[in-house]
DNA sequence: TTAAAAATTTAGCCGTGACTAAATTTAGTT
DNA sequence: AACTAAATTTAGTCACGGCTAAATTTTTAA
């Protein structure tokens, strides 16, 4: 039985890899709310358990062994957030919050029967991908609305789960999963970004953006070229 | 916020009581599986927490404040067994396990929801009355079906939630809640009860008929006597 | 190149909730 | 009443996962 914490820094490191191929000890005690100290007793253990490797002073990275169980707990994550908002109707920005804590007790069991009650899914509330009972997680080629230029389409495929607030900002704003969003200008430097959602305009904080995921609607040619051709 | 240990020492000091007034340091114990000498340091502590009174050598009994706290953890797990039987089909048998791990895990707010989405049951799967919030417990009136004497029928209303594989056995004899049982016979001592369920007679191991709580049927005219009245 | 700053590790401590072994109290004989 | 057995408590230990303060290493800047 691995315990909570130790569930906790693998998935930490795991999230934490997908940006900086090593992971410092202070990035990980930041994203864990816990002192540096902390962590890298912890990275020690890891390693000790041949779940991380680490050099001192230079980080930690998981080992395969250490990526597969990370994946499992974040599939138990996802699949728990999922279940809470299909079952029970809760609401996409408290289901994390919740699921940090139920994904350590459940059993496989019933991470069986949640997967298949839900009909195997491949994304939680967020957008986020659902990794396979195996360790399989489909990597999604996504950009932040950020990096849009003004005049392209997109549609939102996920979103930061971190911030509940924000959460309940952007369903007031109609940003859900599947929305189509249109970036009209850039305010100068580090200002709001100017949208359009549900042919309604819409000022979005820099920091809000970066947290919205998109696919890029592919450019093809406009409404009008197309009349004028027909 | 209150350890997972220390809720489970509350619970089992409730549950304990239902029998004796005063918890002994063995029974409880016992019934977490842990050592006297735990147990007595776990007292020590509920009672400087003011949650239960002690004298040394004399057990334990919950103050107010401890029996309210035992009973929200009491609700936790009985709406959480409800909940996995009701939306993911999960056998009697096996929603005591879950139960026990996710009851420390919910929020209040989860909490309402579950009750909401259950229609604030009374009565979790095993037929064990489930607190209401504020800490009401509907005291059932039942007797074990060891105690009834031959000929007498009665209705299971509840089943021990301790042993799945009982609880598998009782599936398959149809001893299920509210299943019609009438006693046939007591074989010797000690001997099984032989019982009819279903029109099938059956013989209950005295362990197992210990363990079904039901609820006599009045002795009431027979139907040859009401026949003869007609 | 070297000094200062930042990051990391080490050392040592703490609370929790287990444990065993030994001491003590209570209960049960005879 | 006194002795034995059973129950309980005390004493001391351990692993876990935090913490702070001090020492060390790495990085940055002068």
């Amino acid at each position: 039985m691995t315990s909570p914490a130790v569930q906790n820094y693998l998935k930490a490191i795991y999230t934490l890899q997908e940006n900086q191929a090593s992971v410092t000890t202070s990035a990980l005690a930041a994203s864990l709310g816990v002192s540096a100290a902390s962590a890298t007793n912890m990275m020690k253990k890891l390693a000790r358990a041949k779940l991380a490797r680490r050099a001192p002073y230079r980080g930690v990275q998981l080992t395969p062994r250490g990526e597969k169980m990370a994946l499992e707990v974040i599939r138990h994550h996802r699949l728990v957030e999922l279940f809470l908002t299909r079952a029970l109707a809760i609401p996409w920005e408290s289901v994390h919050a919740e699921a940090e804590k139920i994904e350590h007790v459940i059993s496989e069991d019933l991470e069986d029967r949640i997967a298949a009650f839900l009909g195997n899914p491949t994304r939680d509330p967020h957008g986020d991908p659902i990794p396979t009972k195996d360790g399989r997680v489909e990597r999604l080629a996504l950009v932040s609305l950020l990096e849009l230029s003004p005049g392209q389409s997109a549609t939102v495929r996920r979103v930061s789960d971190h911030n509940p607030a924000h959460l309940r900002l952007l369903t007031r704003l109609g940003l859900t999963l599947d929305a189509r969003v249109t970036v009209l200008r850039r305010e100068p430097t580090g200002g709001p970004l100017r949208v359009r959602v549900a042919n309604t305009e819409r000022a979005l904080d820099e920091k809000l953006a970066r947290e919205i995921w998109v696919a890029p609607t592919p450019p093809r040619p406009t409404r009008r070229a197309n009349k004028n051709k027909v």
